[in-house]
DNA sequence: TCCCAGGTCCTAC
DNA sequence: GTAGGACCTGGG
């Protein structure tokens, strides 16, 4: 049930949610914490809407060209994935402590339904970056290439086109930090603007096709999404939850909380980064102790091991 | 100065 | 098939 009243407000207090465990979970980079008159708000963009969150309302700010704000009130369930349960969710998981720990610790974290593009192209920036450097070259692409939203406030901007980016140079790209991933970046926002790659296209197939097509249909002379982006997008824009992205923070995880995960792929190297091989096999682990929810659990999973790597 | 970050690609074997 | 190194850049 969505309610709706004339100020654009959506009354989002019936579903489970914490923004700042999942504004702040590494699933998107976008979302900024504000103080405003005593009161915690998150601002970001959602598909050219400008918007403010706060624990039981969200709240239209200002849209983008071409969007409509009778809209709105279905967008925000849809991104915060509201039909996902999460009580029936964390009762397929296993009983065991960590998890569990992470599951209290962490209640009201959300995987958000995001834009697949917008997805695609955040963590092709992620390739070897942390957070903070992540969001800053979002943002630098989102002012140089989006479109500007007009609000009562600060200005804000859409998250760039395919198109947009197709067209951009080199010096362009670099110019908002991305570095190396510049030609990624180029490469995937032609094939995404020529339809070439159609992401819509993935989500009605299954987790194992979808990645399958999305390395396989991104992939040319030089492209950027290996089997961590390709599961990414997979579980934070498709919704597939029965992916498992595996980088740095979660082998660590495994590594330590759950070894018999990992001795059983054969892998006793200290590596950062796994071959494509041994990502299959520690996926298919994952997922057969996990459960089919595993993308939750990882998510969770991912929070816990971060924080307790902090707070040493 | 070195190491690391929500990895991937290329080369040599 | 797989290990090892390179890669922009900023922060600790």
């Amino acid at each position: 049930m969505i309610r709706k009243d004339d100020s654009g407000d959506v009354d989002i207090s019936g579903i489970p949610f914490d923004p700042d465990y999942t504004f702040t979970s590494g699933q998107t980079f976008r979302w900024t914490r504000v103080l405003d008159g005593g009161q915690l708000q998150w601002r970001g963009v959602i598909n050219g809407f400008a918007v403010r969150i706060t624990k039981n309302r969200a709240q239209c700010l200002g849209t983008a060209e071409g969007r409509v704000e009778s809209d709105f009130s279905e967008l925000i369930y849809s991104y915060l994935s509201s039909k996902d349960d999460l009580k029936l969710i964390n009762e397929s998981f296993p009983r065991e402590p960590y998890l569990q720990g992470a599951l209290r610790e962490f209640d009201g974290l959300r995987i958000l339904k995001q834009d697949p593009w917008e997805c695609l192209l955040s963590f092709i920036c992620s390739i070897n970056k942390n957070i903070p450097s992540i969001a800053d070259a979002i943002e630098r692409l989102s002012v140089k290439f989006g479109k500007r939203i007009e609000t009562t406030g600060e200005a804000c901007f859409s998250f760039p086109t395919p198109r947009s980016l197709a067209k951009a140079s080199k010096s362009d790209l670099v110019s908002c930090k991305v570095g190396f991933r510049w030609r990624y970046i180029q490469h995937a926002a032609r094939q995404v603007a020529s339809g070439i790659v159609d992401l819509q296209s993935l989500s009605r197939r299954t987790y194992d096709e979808g990645r399958r097509d999305l390395i396989a249909e991104l992939s040319g002379k030089t492209f950027g999404v290996g089997p961590k982006v390709a599961d990414c997008v997979l579980l934070f824009s498709l919704h597939k939850l029965e992916a498992f992205p595996l980088d740095v923070w979660m082998l660590r995880c495994i590594r330590e909380k759950y070894p018999g995960l990992f001795e059983a792929n054969g892998d006793s190297s200290n590596r950062g980064s796994l071959t494509l091989r041994r990502y299959e096999a520690m996926h298919d682990a994952a997922m057969s102790y996990f459960g089919p929810y595993c993308g939750y659990a990882q998510q969770y999973l991912y929070m816990k091991v971060r924080r307790d790597s902090y707070s040493k």
